[in-house]
RNA sequence: CGCGGGGUGGAGCAGUCCGGUAGCUCGUUGGGCUCAUAACCCAAAGGUCGCAGGUUCAAAUCCUGCCCCCGCAACCA
């Protein structure tokens, strides 16, 4: 028996799960389940990132302790990971007092080996990106150039990490070690990124509170991602008086550790994280394995544009297994693929409900009626060799896919089973043989065989289907495994089904959804629940189901007239538009204003307005703004747009009037 | 020369690293079956594998150049 200890990353709490974080959390469950069903002594750990500077502002602007606001995120993860029946052995936060000591711990032995040094970083520092400038990169008066805002002139002691010494460890690692990062053009990639050249890494940060502070320097607090990182080792124990599960799952050499990451987060797992151990002299994992993007409407999910999946209306209405099915079927591991709800629906229609659960029904029916309610007795050896070498090869695939992630594979596998099935029966038409009583060692040879073959491919998806895979076993009388034997066969050995034990009706196990009604109804709901988000809706703000996001942006505030009209609007007519170098927002527009210069102001309605079609068009603009420079075109002005989509629609008079009237 | 992903029958995708008859799912059409969840089985139509060169006996796959789409970064005064 081995060990295999599998993690997901720890998700950070400024946002609620979504599909992204579904999927990384069920392949590792997926992975665990597997490994535990072959005899390995499985740890499986999944949490939560909770500090930094977005969490406490974030709870800041509510009035909250940051903690309170962490804790509302955390339960919606435990709602979502219990509803899909995931098997984690641990959930860990990165707020708990065992995360502080692992952290502790490691850093104690990172500086043993000195590779920490204090380092005075002076430079113009903007406070609302945390980050420093250089001289080149400030816009004219040291503004930010994301912000626009003042940046101050910082002078602070940080804690520096030796990075660039473990540089060639690493390619070492990388060359020696090709299975360390997955798959292989991630490995390059990363591999190139280090071999550019590494920089000794911040690793402290004196403007936050909301932190472990670092040891030996109570001003400072650790840095995120050596904080967030080392959950790994610290929810086994790591600086605990027992470390058991350390030394059983990490520090041992019959032990696999396999980390799942999403490949945005791979540069800190496949670098910084080997070199944090390599310099605190602990282990490494055996393989890092980034996976791609979900993407919705083929581009990357993103909070602010709105576009982020969720699958809690399809796990409530078609079954967590259902999500589960699709998300592993669908992706190549690895690579990125698009979700959409339709492909969900699509997907449970024909494998689960087609495929699978006719499969069970047509089976189960035809057994019933031959022999009075029961399965049929077993046959000779012939009878069943073809489907059995079928079965055979089939699951000889199954298992190296599911050794190597590649669950599309593992699952198209299964499904050439059951397609074999259909075939099967078609071919030998048992239905025919159902009038004539001498027939049934007949209908027996050609029922039981399928049957097996139908409970080899329920067994093998326990770790995929694990609320649905059972029932099928359950419908078929057949034993639910826990493990599969040493040999890792067992249950998939071919052979397993009683034969002639009383066989019960079984009801559908996947009721075919009418997708577009039910895609409608999907809609509804939807929008009225965006309606509730608006902030009249008080009852919203108070409720348990309210997003952190909605609380973080509070109704906006009243202004009173006067300061309404400190604003001033006029209507400008365009002169000129082109488009601004290097840019794929701005547009760079000469305006009349009714005024005796014409004036330039920059919008960013590039990707909405071609430059010709604006010319002599009359917009409206906000005239006394203070100038500013975008792309290095100064702009004296704002024109007014309306935001859907993400995409600008220009407001204009309804009718030509002179420009320069000023509009209130 | 900012970084990266992609362009393969109507749709969605695999195959590209390690060249050798272009594959899967869905959809469409025709036929079959009637045990089963309007399911299942068989067959057919449908692709110059983004474009142009090159290497090779042979290129979706290797090389060169180009075009287009999409993320990220910079930019929505």
């Amino acid at each position: 028996m081995s060990r295999f200890y599998v993690t997901t990353p720890i998700y950070y709490v400024n946002d609620l799960p979504h599909i992204g974080h579904t999927y990384t959390t069920i392949v590792a469950d997926t992975v665990a389940r597997w490994r535990r069903l072959r005899g390995d002594d499985v740890r499986f750990l999944t949490g939560t990132d909770e500090h930094g500077q977005k969490i406490e502002q974030a709870a800041a602007a509510q009035g909250v302790a940051p903690i309170a606001l962490a804790d509302r995120v955390v339960d919606r993860y435990h709602q979502l990971w219990q509803r899909l029946g995931l098997t984690h052995d641990d959930f860990i936060r990165t707020t708990e007092a065992r995360h502080a000591r692992g952290v502790r711990a490691i850093i104690e032995r990172i500086a043993a080996n000195g590779d920490f040094y204090v380092a005075r970083h002076e430079g113009w520092y903007c406070v609302r990106c945390e980050a420093y400038y250089t001289e080149k990169e400030l816009l004219e008066g040291n503004l930010c150039p994301i912000h626009h805002t003042p940046c101050e002139w910082r002078s602070e002691e940080n804690v520096f990490f030796r990075l660039s010494r473990y540089q060639d460890q690493l390619l070492e690692l990388y060359d020696r070690h090709p299975d360390f990062i997955r798959p292989a053009t991630r490995r390059n990639e990363v591999r190139q990124f280090v071999a550019d050249g590494l920089k000794d890494l911040s690793v402290s940060r004196t403007n936050l509170d909301w932190g472990i502070p670092f040891p030996g320097h109570d001003d400072h607090t650790v840095y995120v991602w050596l904080d967030a990182l080392t959950n790994y080792i610290s929810a086994l124990g790591l600086g605990a008086a027992d470390d058991t599960l350390y030394r059983k799952f990490w520090d041992a050499d019959d032990a696999t550790v396999v980390q799942l990451v999403g490949k945005d987060i791979l540069r800190f797992h496949g670098v910084f994280w080997p070199a944090f151990l390599m310099s605190a002299k602990l282990p490494l994992p055996e393989t890092v394995w980034a996976h791609g993007w979900w993407l919705v409407d083929d581009r990357k999910m993103s909070k602010s544009s709105g576009r982020v999946a969720r699958a809690d209306h399809l796990i409530e209405d078609l079954g967590g297994d259902a999500v589960r099915y699709y998300l592993l079927r669908e992706m190549v591991f690895g690579q990125d693929a698009s979700w959409s709800d339709e492909g969900v629906v699509e997907r449970f229609n024909s494998d689960l409900a087609n495929d699978l659960g006719n499969s069970t029904s047509r089976l189960v029916t035809l057994s019933r009626r031959a022999f009075d309610g029961h399965l049929p007795p077993r046959p000779d050896a012939e009878s069943e060799a073809a489907l059995q070498a079928l079965a055979d090869e089939v699951l000889t695939e199954f298992r190296r896919a599911m050794d190597d992630f590649a669950f599309r594979d593992a699952l198209r596998s299964l499904w050439r089973l059951l397609q074999a099935i259909s075939q099967h029966l078609v071919q030998h038409e048992p239905w025919k043989l159902l009038k004539d009583p001498d027939q049934r060692p007949q209908v027996a040879a050609i029922l039981w065989p399928a049957l097996e073959a139908l409970r080899l491919v329920a067994t093998a998806l326990l770790p995929i289907l694990p609320e649905t895979a059972p029932k099928v076993l359950g419908a078929l009388r057949a034993p639910v495994p826990s493990v599969f034997t040493q040999d890792d066969r067992g249950a998939l050995a071919w052979g397993g089904l009683a034969s002639g034990a009383e066989l019960p009706e079984v009801a559908p196990l996947f009721p075919r959804i009418d997708k577009d009604a039910y895609l409608k109804t999907l809609q509804e709901p939807a929008m009225a629940e965006a309606e509730t988000e608006t902030p009249e809706s008080e009852a919203s703000t108070a409720s348990e189901k309210t997003s952190p996001e909605a609380d973080v942006e509070p109704a906006e505030p009243k202004i009173d007239i006067d300061r309404f009209f400190e604003v001033v609007l006029k209507v400008a007519e365009v002169r000129e538009a082109t488009k601004v170098a290097k840019s794929n927002k701005l547009l760079k527009l000469t305006v009349d204003l009714g005024e005796p210069e014409t004036r330039t102001v920059v919008a960013g309605i590039a990707k909405a307005y071609a430059p010709e079609d604006l010319v002599g068009r009359q917009v409206v603009v906000v005239a006394n703004l203070a100038p500013a420079r975008l792309m290095g075109v100064e702009s004296n002005g704002m024109v007014l747009a309306a935001t859907q989509d993400g995409r600008p629609v220009l407001l204009s008079p309804e009718t030509k009037v002179a420009p320069g009237t000023r509009v209130s």
